[in-house]
DNA sequence: TTCATTTTTTGATTTAGGTCAAATGCCTCC
DNA sequence: GGAGGCATTTGACCTAAATCAAAAAATGAA
């Protein structure tokens, strides 16, 4: 499944949006370890992926923090950066080589400006967004190591096989330390 | 300050988009204690405190935690229902009799259809929400009790002053007896 | 003013998860 | 295929903040 499919579960788009949005869309490919988005850069591009798997971190005191990881038929952008066409704290790099479909944020608009009916579907991206950003939240005040990561391995298990263990505690707001020790206790 | 000031500091807007604000603003009362928002309700509005001070919380098992904590010129709403217009899990309450303006989830749509430059203010708002919600992320996930209460102490000491300590502690992200500790070691 | 209720403080104890350090496993690339 | 470099595991110990419990202070209604 595209970009144009994933948007046109969120919502209709006529046959003149879906024409143009083919058109307006780029494809890339990155190598694993690869840098899509550098620290300082305006992320120019919402992403979205076809293969692979990418993850946004930051730098924080002397180490760096994951913010959000994303595989196949997930977006994936420097959220803030992109909104707001400010340079970007968040770096964005693949844990596989990954082939990716992108639309910048000057189509994004010509877009909305050309069909107002996809708005919604730029809305209802963006409110993915946040509640991802929420739900992060409540997780990590309210949620145990543990609880963190069994929710993770079910709601999205391929995660768990195919980022590497640091990366993951990180996301998951831990020590890799103790999700080493967490996932020994389980079996 | 009112809201309409507010937002011309944000962006510009036309005297026509200006005068069409004015007359499409309500103003509400509430009185201490009083529910802004019942748990359930879809949220129709967009409020900007004029005088007072309200917080919006949600149940998790059974307790309740402070989300947010809004004092005169900030914007207050549950931000996920009144963008999604989906019923709220988040409750509005009011720490001090309140007065506010406020613009409905029809009415701002109405203004965005009829003046697009005042879309960007719209996106500015929702950006300012975002943002805040990722330094809340930060602040509980990476800083001590302490270090989040010199912050907010330091930031907004008009919340330290007018709301009751089980509420900033709750905001914080502490429980009530850490934050009375914190509070009786500094001086 | 007094009594009741709520809010805040103080004290003793427990614990989840961090820190530091070392050992083991496992890629990858000459 | 062996050496060096990462990634992961394991162990011992420590600490910030939670929990449980009770006292003290503030608030407000009659």
């Amino acid at each position: 499944m595209g970009l144009v499919s994933k948007i046109q579960t969120l919502t209709g788009l006529s046959p003149e949006a879906v024409s143009w949005l083919n058109n307006a869309l780029e494809t890339f490919s990155f190598k694993k370890n690869e840098l899509v988005l550098k620290e300082g850069k305006v992320c120019q591009y919402l992403y979205y992926i076809n293969k692979g798997m990418a993850y946004g971190y930051y730098h924080l005191q002397d180490h760096e923090v994951c913010n959000w990881i994303a595989r196949e038929n997930d977006f994936a952008t420097s959220y803030y950066s992109f909104i707001s066409q400010q340079p970007s704290y968040e770096i964005i790099a693949c844990f596989e080589d990954c082939s990716v479909q992108a639309i910048s944020y000057a189509q994004l608009n010509e877009m909305y400006r050309l069909f107002p009916e996809s708005e919604r579907a730029g809305r209802l991206i963006l409110e993915e967004y946040y509640s991802r950003l929420e739900e992060r939240l409540i997780s990590i005040q309210f949620k145990s190591a543990k609880e963190r990561y069994l929710t993770l391995l079910k709601n999205r298990p391929e995660i768990i096989q195919r980022a590497p263990l640091g990366r993951i505690a990180s996301y998951l707001g831990m020590k890799q330390e103790t999700l080493s020790r967490i996932r020994a206790e389980k079996e």
